[in-house]
DNA sequence: TGGAATATTAAACAGTGTTTAATTAATTTT
DNA sequence: AAAATTAATTAAACACTGTTTAATATTCCA
């Protein structure tokens, strides 16, 4: 039936809609000083309707929360013709900091800030699956690497956590702003600068 | 005059109880889910009072922040005594998460939240004085390093900033919870595994 | 066309940070 | 000591917030 299908599709249109509105506004303000009744406002519908595509405001978070992933993931996708673990890793932090740099309110949403975890992993305690392909494709790389007798004397899964800690520490300083103790001059690129401090460390 | 003195102190002691009572409730719900009625309520007093001792809920923020970035520096005292600055650089690294894991709210209040920052260097562009205090120690210690023949080719503050990075990554992401994609058998040493797989890095 | 289902809304609830004017208490001045 | 002044404290209000409810408008199918 065609019928059922386009009320299926109006229907989901005006999801989209909203999630559309949400996103503007989460990433203009941030999430907490956005209101449902801004996103109503801007969709042009009372704040109740938004009650019945999304259960609460969490939920909306959420949907952004695997937006973000499924674009970062694809970002990634270029890796897989890069031969050397090595030049992997690398190449995988700079896009992994170019994607944190470029969006800096989606990176906060998805690595920063802590409300609406629970309802990424809690539910059937499936732990975290955005997060946890991503982190994967980081873990592979370094169990390569290892593999292939780079850094020796080293454990995969803290040494693949170490490495995202970095890149993390790296961009989230610098998004939530403590780069103020950073010298003036070097301020501007400290964070591209940060990352080639550590390829250099790396080897 | 002495009376005036008690006046004054007794002044001091309200904001301390306030102050006291909204490091509880921070730490024990967070900044945001305590509200100026629950802190109000805890010390019995009204609401309103709170604004005769502080300009609003950032300004006891603020305080709260201060004063950890006082215990922090208190804890790193110790580190005077070590001579050989790798050496020191690595006790620091220590301090600083055990710091985090056993305050993880405070950490978070100190380093992850994003809120009241501009309270902080925005008057006067004095620039976060606490946080320079505190990267300042890192700075020397990097320099001495550097100076000292280690770490050669590096560069002494993008090198500090990669290092503060690192640590802070490693306890950040921990506190907010994103340690979910780790194995479930090394998750709980993951922070000081992935600090001693930092520090092997570092030679 | 009438009845059922759905979409949408207006209104209410209990909460928030903050400001205001009023009230109580303390201090100083007469 | 009494009155006037100042400070401390409060109650009430304002304009918000997320969410729920019951009522209304719209659409669909028989």
């Amino acid at each position: 039936m065609g019928i059922t299908d386009r009320k299926e599709r109006e229907k989901e249109e005006l999801k989209e809609t909203i999630l559309k509105a949400a996103k503007t506004l989460f990433l203009e303000k941030g999430v907490e000083k956005t209101s449902m009744r801004n996103i109503a406002d801007r969709i042009e519908y009372s704040p109740g309707i938004i009650y019945h595509y999304f259960k609460d405001k969490n939920e909306i978070f959420h949907a952004l929360h695997q937006e973000g992933f499924k674009t970062l993931s694809e970002k990634m996708e270029v890796l897989s013709v890069i031969q050397d673990p090595l030049e992997r890793l690398k190449a995988m932090g700079k896009i992994y900091i170019k994607f944190a740099m470029e969006n800096p309110d989606m990176y906060d949403l998805m690595f920063i800030k802590e409300a609406p975890l629970c309802h990424v992993f809690d539910s059937e305690k499936e732990e975290w699956i955005e997060g946890g392909g991503a982190f994967n494709g980081l873990r592979m790389t370094i169990k390569q690497a290892l593999a292939d007798g780079y850094f020796p004397a080293h454990e995969s899964e803290s040494l693949a956590y170490m490495v995202w800690s970095t890149v993390h520490g790296l961009v989230s300083l610098n998004i939530r702003k403590r780069c103020e103790v950073i010298d003036i001059t070097r301020r501007e690129n400290i964070v591209s600068d940060g990352l080639d401090a550590f390829f250099k460390l790396l080897g």
